[in-house]
DNA sequence: CTGTTGTCGACTGTCGACATTATCACGCCA
DNA sequence: TGGCGTGATAATGTCGACAGTCGACAACAG
């Protein structure tokens, strides 16, 4: 995940348009406003940006890598469709790798990243009794992003970025209530407490829970024909 | 990973340029004829291949999603450096991804492609005896592929291919020679074993094995400063 | 009526030219 | 001598225009 790569003077972004264009599209998508199917038309695209096209393309380029959108040559491109099976296969790998990180994260009982996880633990205790649902799911987003960032894995990071994109997307689009705040804020403490003991199969059963909890389950809410 | 999308009738290859340009590429990095660090030209490139910038430099980021390049914006692309970090986690990841496929193709005792691994091994056990490296090689590509195949898992079937082709490069570069060929054959063979007998465990046990054999070992004499 | 072929509109693929950026050698000055 | 602006140069970034492809529908032959 990226820092953003140079910080300019006054607001002035002079990342390459591709970047500027890929992010704007990839937050229009992860936070719904681009549902599944729709097609991007690079035409539309430009024009609406006022840019060229070839930016656009490339951009389109970076987000088929996060698989958040389908390219099929001389037809086009579109946002990727969320079919069961689609969510079914995030999760796993979500699950495959976070469980993979914090079985590591343990072995060394939590290592430099501990404190911030105990940090962002605390923070969702506080949020929880709010209803501030947005800022909740950052700092539960922030957590996991800490414990993948924990194992100094570059490769597993970026795996765990492209794949987080989706699973974003998913919360987006079923957006669901948060049934129990403190039970969540709850269970990371557990987590992070596992991890501390030098625990990791408790770690990673605690993990499982939690991400069965809150990314699979009846998708047929959200997926689009 | 892509059978030819189209199958044309004479050898006419309609794929839009920059896949063309990227298979090309690809190819050559990972066959080792362009090296860690060597720099990707755009200019260069199109004017050798007799296309223009535009398909070559959409071609350059399709390497980048199997971090076969590195793009660096307004400096250029360079193939990738191998880092003893880099060949540590790429094997990691790997691992990681072909340990859970050969534990759920032992839960459903190998499904439908133990036909095929079997077929694999008796073809790497006849190759074995021979001197075709290069023969056993794709021979135990196709092995592992048909692992991850067997999940039928399009996510880690992606996220694999794309780590697939740093681990081909990191073999290519370090061109040694295979010590015993008999004992990889006899080890897939174990492995399929543990597979149809539904022993997870073990065939995990034995995949780490066979992987920390033929993947991981000093990279110093691979990795360019 | 059915299957093939021609045509049209919309969009993507590719191109060559121009704008912008990074690098490095060069000369200035303390 | 050594650090520092300052050009020249070579690469990437962006643009507008043109060519190629796809899908749909109309026209036609059997």
């Amino acid at each position: 995940m990226g820092e953003p790569s140079r910080m300019p003077l006054f607001g002035v972004d002079t990342r390459p348009l591709r970047q500027q264009i890929a992010d704007a599209l990839q937050r229009a998508i992860i936070e719904g406003d681009l549902k599944p199917g729709d097609a991007l038309i690079e035409t539309d695209i430009a024009t609406r940006l006022g840019v060229s096209r070839a930016p656009v393309r490339e951009a389109l380029q970076l987000l088929a890598t996060s698989r958040l959108v389908d390219v099929v040559p001389y037809k086009g491109t579109t946002v990727r469709a969320l079919t069961a099976t689609d969510v079914a296969e995030a999760h796993t790998m979500r699950l495959l790798l976070e469980a993979y990180a914090i079985g590591q994260l343990a072995e060394r009982r939590g290592g430099e990243v501990l404190g911030a996880l105990r940090d962002t633990c605390r923070e969702m205790a506080s949020l929880a009794t709010g209803n501030d649902e947005r800022a909740l799911l950052d700092a539960d987003e922030r957590f996991h992003h800490l414990v993948i960032q924990g194992t100094d894995n570059e490769l597993l990071a970026s795996v765990w970025s492209s794949i987080h994109m989706r699973v974003r997307q998913i919360i987006a689009l079923r957006n669901r209530r948060i049934v129990d705040p403190v039970a969540i804020a709850r269970n990371h403490e557990e987590i992070v407490a596992a991890i501390a003991a030098g625990d990791a199969e408790t770690a990673e059963r605690l993990l499982r829970t939690h991400l069965d909890r809150t990314t699979v389950e009846e998708p047929g809410d959200l997926v689009a024909p």
